[in-house]
This record gives C-alpha cells, sequence and structure tokens, in this order.
DNA sequence: TTGTAAGCGTTATCAT
DNA sequence: ATGATAACGCTTACAA
C-alpha cells in the first residue's frame, strides 16, 4: 500500500496536480468550488504533502538554521523559542544546531546545516574561525549575530555589548563605594559571551583604578550554582579582603550568595554580589540578586522579524524600512542593570 | 554565478555524478585515487552537496521530529540535547516543535512536521487527540513516547510513571510522620505529566487515609518560582494547619521554601517541601530540597540508541534484541527519591 | 570500479 | 481557472 501522493488526489478529484497543488496553497486562482472538492479528497484519504519534493523544485527549504552554544540555558531557550514562533507563523521552520560552547563544534555542525540550504542562518556570539565565515558568506544567505556585539560582523546583528554590559556594572559597583573587586569567571571560554564580558571587568577596572584585576576562572563554560558555592571559599582564600564579587552570570553568583549565607558572611552589607542575565532564581531568592536584565525572548523575535522582512515573507506595510535587503542591520537591544538586595543603595 | 553543483564537481574531476555520490558517501568501491581527486575539486570548489535532492531520491530525509511542550525546562533541554547528539552521530538531525503546554497546538504542529518526512516521531508525554494518534499511525514511521508510561501508547515509549511517582512521595511523606498534606499544581494542565503526578497525589492520599485532599492549582504550567511564593500565603490561608506542600515539580517548590523564610516559617520542622524533577536550584539552596531525581540526558539517550536500532542506523552488535522491529519497546527509566533538608530524617 | 538512465514528488512556466 | 511539460539535484538499479 504505497502512500498517497499529489498526483492520486488529483487523479480523485479530477483535476492536474497543479490544480491540486494550488489549491493547497491558497492560490487565487481555483474556483471555489474545485477546492472544496480538492481539499475533500485530501482529507478523505490523508494526504501529506512532501515538503522535501516541493522544496526541491520551489528552491524554499523553509529552513532557518539556528546555532547556539546550549539549549539548558534559559537564555537561549527563550530566544530560540521566539525566534522558532515568529518563524512558525510564516511557515519556516527552525533547525537547531549546539555547540556545547566548544568553537570547534561550529564548524561540522554549520557545514551538516547548510546541506539543508536553510535560507538563512542565525549565530549565537561571534567566535567564529575563518572557515566558517567563509562558509557562511558562501553560501550567499542572510547571517544574523545575537546576543553580541561583534566588531566585524558577519552580515546583520541583533543584539548588544557584553563588553558594555560589564564595564556598567563595575561602575555601578564603584559607585556604590565598593572598592576591592573580584570577577568569578569561566575558563576555556574563547569566544563566548562570558569572555567579552571579562574583558569589560578588566577594562572598567583599570579605568576607574580600583586595584588590582582579581580574575578567578572556575570551570569551563556554563558555571552552574554550584561551582559558584564551590568558588566562594577559594576567592576569598586568594582575596581576604575583597568587598564585591562580580560574576559572569546568575547562576554563578546565586552559589556564591548560598555559600555566602552558609558561611555566615552578611549579603550585601559585607560583600555584594552582582551577576548577569536576570535568571528567575535571581528575582526569586533572599536578598534578590542585583544584575543586568535582558530580554531573550525580544532577541528572538526581533530576528525572526528582521528574517521575515530580509527574505519577503513579511507583510509589506510601509514600516519596511528594514527590507532594503543589502545593507546589514544592527539592531540593538537594550538592557538593564537592575539594582536588587545583593548590593547596597545609594 | 550559478551554485554549483555535483554533476560541476563530476565533469571538473573527469568522472560521472554517480562516482562523485559514491566518493561523498564512503562508499568502498571508489578508487582511492578518484576520490582523493573529487575530494580535492569539492574543496576547492567549496561545493555544497544539497540534502534536499538527495533525500527525495533516496527516501531517506534525515529528520527525526520532536515533540516537546517547552525547551525552557531544563529537564526537556537536557533530554532534547541528548537525543540530538545522539542522533548526530548517524547524520540524523532533529526537528524541534513547542506545544507551549497546549494541546491544541499538537496537532498542527505534527502536521507541519510529518510533511518533511522526519523517518520517525518522539513526543513527550501521553495527552494525545484522536487526529494526532491517527496521524502518527498513518505515518508509517517509528514513534516513541518520553518522560511519561502511558497506559494505551501508541508505540514506544521511554520513560516512567509520573502518578507512581507522586505516590511514592506522598508515602515517603506519610512514613516521616507527616499528616496533613497539600499539593500545590497548576490549572489547565490537561494532558501533561504534572496532572499525573496529581492524580498520584490524589489516589495515595486517599489510600494512606490521610484525610481531606488538599489541592491547590496556582497558575497554567509550567510553575514558576515566583508563582511558588505567591501561592504560600494563598495556601496557609485555606489550611491553615498543613505540615507539608508537595509541589508539580522543583521551581514552584522552591518558591514556596523561599517564602516560608521569609515568613519566618521553619522548613522542615514546621513545614515540609518536596518537589519534583531535582533542578539545580534544589541542590544548591539552604536547606536543600527535597525532590525525585530524574536523568533528562539518559531518557534522551536511550530513546536516541533505541531509534537508531529502530532506523538501522546502528551497529549490528550482537546487543541489538531491540532491533526485531514491529514489537513495540518498552524502556522504563529509573527515577530516585532524593531526601534533603526540606523533609525531617527518620 | 565506473557509468547510464530513470525516477523521487513537487512547482515554475508557459499555454489554453 | 486549469493544464502540460520541464525542471529541481540527487540516488537507485542496473549495465558495462
Amino acid at each position: 500500500m504505497r502512500r498517497i501522493k499529489m498526483a492520486d488526489v488529483a487523479r480523485l478529484a479530477g483535476v492536474s496536480a497543479m490544480t491540486v497543488s494550488r489549491a493547497l496553497k491558497r492560490d487565487s486562482s481555483v474556483s471555489p468550488a474545485t477546492r472544496r472538492r480538492i481539499l475533500g479528497i485530501i482529507k478523505e484519504t490523508g494526504y501529506v504533502p512532501d515538503q522535501i519534493a516541493g522544496s526541491l523544485s520551489s528552491k524554499r527549504s523553509g529552513f532557518i538554521a539556528l546555532l547556539v552554544p546550549s539549549l539548558n540555558n534559559p537564555h537561549f531557550a527563550e530566544t530560540t523559542h521566539a525566534l522558532a514562533d515568529t518563524l512558525q507563523a510564516a511557515g519556516l521552520q527552525t533547525l537547531i544546531g549546539y555547540t556545547n560552547y566548544e568553537t570547534r563544534r561550529e564548524e561540522p555542525l554549520l557545514a551538516a546545516l547548510l546541506q539543508r540550504r536553510p535560507e538563512a542562518v542565525v549565530l549565537v556570539s561571534d567566535g567564529h574561525s575563518a572557515k566558517s565565515r567563509e562558509l557562511l558568506l558562501k553560501a550567499g544567505i542572510p547571517v544574523v549575530q545575537i546576543w553580541d556585539w561583534p566588531s566585524r560582523p558577519i552580515g546583520h546583528v541583533v543584539g548588544f555589548s557584553n563588553e558594555d554590559v560589564a564595564v556598567n556594572m563595575v561602575r555601578y559597583l564603584a559607585e556604590r563605594g565598593y572598592r576591592r573587586l573580584a570577577y568569578l569567571g569561566e575558563i576555556n571560554d574563547q569566544g563566548t559571551r562570558g569572555a567579552r564580558r571579562r574583558q569589560g571587568f578588566v577594562r572598567a577596572v583599570k579605568e576607574l583604578k580600583l586595584g588590582p584585576v582579581r580574575l578567578h576562572d572556575q570551570c569551563p563554560p556554563p558555571i552552574s550554582m554550584l561551582q559558584g558555592r564551590a568558588a566562594l571559599p577559594q576567592m576569598l582564600k586568594r582575596w581576604p579582603d575583597i568587598d564585591a564579587i562580580m560574576c559572569v552570570s546568575d547562576p554563578g553568583a546565586f552559589g556564591v550568595l548560598t555559600e555566602a549565607q552558609a558561611m555566615g558572611i552578611d549579603v550585601p552589607s559585607q560583600l555584594a554580589v552582582i551577576g548577569f542575565g536576570d535568571f528567575e532564581v535571581s528575582r526569586c531568592c533572599l536578598p534578590a540578586l542585583t544584575t543586568t536584565a535582558v530580554d531573550g525572548g525580544r532577541i528572538g523575535r526581533e530576528t525572526g522579524m528582521l528574517l521575515l522582512n530580509l527574505l519577503g515573507y513579511a507583510e509589506q506595510d510601509e514600516s519596511s524600512d528594514i527590507s532594503d535587503g543589502k545593507t546589514s542591520q544592527r539592531i540593538k537591544i537594550e538592557v538593564h542593570l537592575t539594582p536588587r538586595g545583593t548590593t547596597r543603595g545609594d
């Protein structure tokens, strides 16, 4: 019992395959009666169009490729979700690849995804090899880098400067009177956004002349809550007099906060703790965590809308100043330093 | 400037397209010299095979479809990650669809995914409409349900009984002397695994004659930490004398714990709190949260290996008692009740 | 080991 | 409004 195909439906409806194809595409040039008949037969027979054949013929795969370090990070999960939802409205599907924060995985992954002929590629961050850049350029499709603000972008950008975020947080701590800051970060983080935040920390501490640059790298990305807990005693041993710890991301910061409580260190009077990302736990814990909030869903939606424009799936309203196609877009996403209980007020 | 295709490579190498195809597939029947020449040309020209054309011809899409409620849940993110990794080794890609915990989204999503001709479908949980079941059955491909233990499975199963898990947790509380239990769950959770856990709670409370069944449904799934915090005062108002709260999942339980601390209620002496899932925060917080641990990565890997067997991508070692093809597999995943600080010891 | 021919199931294009 | 025909770029099946 063969799988039913478009030609079968056409035969049963007494029309040509082309008419079935049109009826399925809501092509206006099919009479209502004919369409009704065709849709009836499709329902009866349970016909499922073969999108593979359709893609080959139309040269539109209906795919967008997305490369993320990991889905096991609420930020990227949110962005992925929002992007996929936005694109789904136009019938586009999102093909996801994970690098596991390992740059060397990027190239083969990209090569595999490109064989699917995606109509665009979306990449988190900026750690791309020359080979990867070449693959992307040669593919001749829109490329969007998200979640950072690369100095030499490949194509379009939807994000913000992780370095500036870190600079801003150091300033904030300095303004609140903290003087002996330490940074809790990750090892082997080349090309990650965390590495950019570390750079920002270093730059700001130097600019503000806050004394020695104290960097403690605990583990490969992503740092976990428990690794944050483990880090605090080690950091206090290295630098007994620090009065603030800035962490590459919230989970680590929450770990530091928890361990401080376990050790009887008062936060924020004895030690300030500041994170990044505004994870859910940061809003819920006691005291709530000072952090920088980023709207991951917004990044996904903006990226999705940009792509719909670029690929010509969007409604053509007058606001489509975006869709000039060639010039690469730079969409800045606002982030918000959010003071809470783990740093003292003014 | 056209995109280069296999015929172009063939011409440049002085062979037929078929030989290029074989060289790419590591088909043994290509002389080493020829293969070298071909691969050289491919590298020079930057040729990227078109998998769409390949799939149409070979009738193997190289896709697996995965339906999850949300990726914004570390469990599903882990499972997805592990599944995708396992399949990637065989060159299979994972197409992900999100239902957002809304059952009505499942059908159109499934229909869309099936047009891509996936070689198998993996579904979380068990809330499937008759129409969905029919679509799946008609597709004639392996179906795997994961993360639960459906009474009437569609195909294969890799999971555990969420109902039994809840029963077990109630028993645990009862053994520790807790008598007035309340359940914190979700509204509109038809077909979710949370609903199964609520059932388990109800059943166990009745069986153990623990008095009235106290159910508090706070919000649509998934319950958040902050919603857990908001729920505690409401629950205490409804039932001032409860001595234990069992929560549909860890984030809500962490919220309850945090709010209890904010209200000056001692956990576990005045109130026990127990969750589900062993999320990271549950291991890190103070006191650490009693919960049931599930290895989401394991579910993904087991599912992946099962599929590789079923689809004939696996190495044929003698251990392939699985691969008889027709009979549907039931792979039980062990879960572990993990006593920690939010319940008192024996 | 390599090549030839015939599809795979749809859609673009041009005709009617 | 509908149809005929020729791609789309690869792989299967067979032949040499």
